[in-house]
DNA sequence: AGTGCCGGGGT
DNA sequence: ACCCCGGCACT
């Protein structure tokens, strides 16, 4: 397996937060035998940080902020009934990850914090010195694990610096490889150097381990609100946040899977017109605030009841909003600016290691609930479609082609002959997708078909799709006339077997003719 | 009118 | 799956 990070980003951070591991509480798993499988979790859940003796190895697992808040939520009942047991591989996410903690949960999880189930936001601190020792004897000891892992070069100190030296390199790294900001927008992303500086100055940023008023102590890192991440779309407004944000996934592996299937370059669009907003998610309120603290003391004080000047917060109101990445420009649009995603958060940056994952993950059906995604993006992400989707479409071709598809999907088997790779590919237009151009849009105006008729492109059924590509039109608008639905395709130009053999040699017909099909021995 | 073939039905 | 055909669009 290849080295792997995946980025973590939790709630009540604009953008991605970073969790690495603190120093000493790497997370290596001591009931484990000094393995340190990846995917093993550490208190927040997030990390997995494992170090060799003569490596240094992150492993920086991604979780998605809603599934983090259903866990929390879960847990918090599950943990009253006893059962410890690691919820890791019922997540989805998680599922490439290797065994964690042989199933055991990490120690500390889930443990009473303060008299209270701890609590995702609780900060990770080991109490007492010993234990921070033990972990990093523990973590010397742990060989070299061979998967998901990201090297980094050997500095093994005990001493509290280098821990922090290290997870700074992590950080670095992984911000390196993930964000898009920083690869594409140094000046205002964060590259090596200001994310070392807003590591260490960022004012949402917690250099220690301890507790914090806003942020409950979490070990994380909060980017600049006014940065927009686009590998980080918000959640978004729907109830099921989870299930909103999968589908936003599993958008963004689609698009990144076809774009790297089909080599088709994804258009990086930077906006940083983007302002950081905080929806709370509290059922049927919806309150946008511009301020996490203020959403979170909106949160304790209207639906948890609690003191408004009561400043003390146990971080469970992280679990109730979420941030938005607001277009500044759409703010313009009225309503559109409670859109809780960025345009550009659908396109997803390209990374081998997102291609390597997407290519491994399933694929999750793509069920948006709610129009997240404003038109413009609709439109970009439907541009990347029309690129790559149906260029590479190749029809099956089979004795009964006729029978093969239907005009709304494809079932299309895509086979590389160069590399021996098949890949099966199953698309389908997006609803909006703009449907096939009708036939009569490719008539000069003598009314003679164009060379590029649908019907000279390949077979008959799939000239659909490529349509489009072969026109050399990226960017097909989404209000081109629809087809009805029961548009025929123009007839073809070769001659038929009727024609070929005449009526009286009616056997000598493909059958397709025979049967009044499309003419299989003469396709056009 | 001739042709191509979609959609549907029968076996 | 195979076979047939009504009916439509197009030439």
């Amino acid at each position: 397996m290849e080295p792997k990070v995946r980025l973590v980003k939790r709630s009540a951070s604009p953008g991605p937060r970073i969790c690495s591991p603190p120093p000493g509480l790497t997370s290596c798993c001591p009931d484990s035998g000094g393995r340190s499988p990846p995917g093993t979790r550490v208190g927040c859940g997030l990390i997995s940080a494992c170090k060799a003796p003569g490596n240094a190895v992150y492993t920086v697992l991604v979780e998605d902020s809603a599934s983090l808040r259903r866990r929390a939520r879960r847990r918090s009942c599950e943990d009253g009934a006893g059962s410890k047991g690691s919820r890791l591989q019922q997540q989805p996410l998680f599922q490439k990850s290797p065994t964690h903690c042989n199933g055991k949960a990490v120690p500390g999880e889930g443990e009473p914090v303060n008299g209270r189930p701890r609590h995702l936001s609780d900060p990770l601190v080991l109490k007492r010195p010993e234990e921070e020792g033990v972990a990093l004897r523990l973590l010397d000891q742990t060989p070299l694990h061979q998967s998901a892992h990201i090297p980094v070069p050997r500095q093994r100190k005990l001493s509290e610096k280098a821990g922090i030296d290290e997870v700074i390199a992590a950080v670095v790294l992984t911000s390196l490889s993930t964000s898009p900001v920083v690869l594409n927008n140094p000046p205002n992303g964060l590259g090596t150097e200001p994310t070392c500086d807003a590591w260490k100055e960022g004012p949402a940023m917690s250099s220690s381990y301890s507790s914090s008023s806003n942020n409950s102590g979490e070990w994380s890192w909060d980017p600049p609100s006014d940065l927009s991440n686009p590998s980080t779309p918000s959640p978004p407004l729907t109830a099921d946040v989870s299930t909103s944000f999968l589908s936003l996934h599993s958008d963004l592996e689609e698009t990144e899977a076809s774009h790297f299937l089909f080599g088709d370059p994804i258009p990086r669009k930077r906006k940083n017109s983007t302002k950081v907003m905080f929806k709370c998610l509290w059922k049927n309120c919806g309150k946008v605030l511009s301020s996490s603290s203020g959403m979170q003391k909106h949160i304790r004080t209207i639906h948890l009841g609690r003191k408004a000047d009561l400043d003390q917060s146990d971080g469970e109101e992280d679990f109730y909003y979420t941030e938005l990445d607001v277009n500044v420009d759409s703010l313009t649009d009225g309503l559109s600016s409670l859109t809780p995603v960025s345009p550009t958060s659908s396109v997803p940056p390209a990374f081998p290691i997102l291609e390597e994952e997407v290519l491994q993950t399933p694929a999750v059906p793509l069920k948006p609930e709610v129009p997240m995604v404003p038109p413009l993006s609709q439109s970009a992400h439907m541009t990347i479609l029309s690129q790559s989707a149906p260029t590479s479409l190749c029809h099956i071709q089979t004795d009964h082609a006729y029978q093969a598809t239907g005009p709304a999907g494809l079932l299309t088997d895509v086979k590389s002959p160069s590399t021996g790779m098949e890949i099966s590919i199953s698309w389908q237009p997006p609803p909006l997708f703009p449907p096939p151009l009708p036939p009569v849009l490719f008539k000069s105006p003598s009314g003679c078909l164009t060379p590029i008729r649908p019907a000279d492109i390949g077979e008959k059924r799939p000239q659909v799709p490529a349509l489009p590509i072969a026109k050399g039109h990226a960017l097909v608008p989404s209000s081109m006339p629809k087809p009805a639905a029961g548009t025929r395709k123009p007839r073809g130009e070769a001659k038929k077997c009727r024609k070929v053999y005449g009526m009286e040699n009616r056997s000598m017909w493909c059958t397709a003719c025979r049967w009044k099909k499309a003419c299989q021995r003469f396709v056009d």
